[in-house]
DNA sequence: ATAAAGTCTGGAGTATAGACCAGAGTCAAG
DNA sequence: CTTGACTCTGGTCTATACTCCAGACTTTAT
C-alpha cells in the first residue's frame, strides 16, 4: 500500500491532483491508515494509470469518469448501451489517430525540408509543410 | 471571402471563437470589407483547418501559436533551433500515438469481450480490459 | 422600406483541471 | 522527545479555452 505521497511520485502527479481526483470520483483510496492516511493499492495504481493514459489520449475526466464507471452487470446497463458507448469512443480515437499522423508528417516534412538547402521558402512554414502533404 | 458566420459554418465551430482566436494572435482575416466585416481567404481556411487538427491532437493553443509563428527565414530564427522544437512536438506526437493505442485496443477488447456470453466480470470493465492487454 | 439575420467591439461569465495555502494532526530519525 | 517531513481538510486562486451578452451598425430578403 501506498502513501498519497508515495503514489503520486510514482505517477509523476501532485498529491493535490490525486485528492482533486478523488473529490471527484475518479478514485478512493483503497484504504486509511487509523489517522486517516491515504492508502492506496495496486489496482488504485492501475486505476491511476489508465486515467493518466486515457487524459493523454484527449479525454476529459468526465468522460475518464464514464469510461470507469462502465459496467456490464447485465441487469443495471444493457450491454448494447456500453457497447455503443464504447464503440463511439473508439471512433473518437480514430479521428485523433488520423488527425495526429497527418500532423506528424507535417512536422516531419518541416523538419527535414529546410535545414541546409535552397528549399523553397513555402516549404519553410507549417502551413507550407501542410499543403504538400 | 468568407464571412465569418461562412467559415465558422464550414469549419464547424462558433464566430466567437474565430474572434477568440484572433485576439490571441493565431489568425486574422486577410481583407475586411469597409463596413468592418471580417473576410477570409483559402490560406485562411487552410490555417484554422490546421488550429483545429493541433488542437485535437492535444496541443494547446499556445504552441500552436508556437508553430505558427516558425519559419525558417535563415537569418531571424536559427533552422537548428526550428528543427529541435518541431523533433521535440514529434516526439511528443508519438508518445500519444502510442498511448492512443493502448487505450484503443482496451476500448476494442471491452467492445468484444461482454456481449453474449459468459464472460468472466473481470472482462466487463475498463480496467479488465486494461489489465489483459 | 422595413424586418430579420448577420456582424462589430468590449466586457463579463463559465467549465475544466488543477495549484496553492493555512492550520492542525501524524510519523520517523536522531 | 523533539524536529522535520508528510498528511489531513477546507478553501481560495489561476490558466486555458471558450461562451454569452449588450448596444450599435450592416446586409439581405420580402
Amino acid at each position: 500500500m501506498l502513501k498519497i505521497g508515495e503514489l503520486a511520485q510514482h505517477a509523476g502527479i501532485s498529491r493535490d491532483t490525486l485528492r482533486f481526483y478523488e473529490k471527484h470520483g475518479l478514485i478512493t483510496p483503497s484504504n486509511r491508515t487509523d489517522s486517516g492516511y491515504r492508502l492506496y493499492s495496486k489496482s488504485d495504481v492501475l486505476r491511476i494509470s489508465f486515467i493518466l493514459s486515457a487524459k493523454e489520449v484527449g479525454f476529459t475526466l468526465n468522460e475518464i469518469h464514464q469510461l470507469l464507471e462502465l459496467e456490464v452487470t447485465k441487469d443495471k446497463k444493457s450491454c448494447q448501451d456500453v457497447k455503443e458507448f464504447v464503440d463511439n469512443k473508439i471512433q473518437v480515437v480514430n479521428q485523433r489517430l488520423i488527425e495526429m499522423k497527418k500532423i506528424k508528417q507535417s512536422l516531419k516534412t518541416l523538419s527535414v525540408a529546410c535545414c541546409g538547402g535552397d528549399e523553397p521558402a513555402t516549404h519553410c512554414t507549417i502551413l507550407g509543410a501542410l499543403s504538400t502533404n
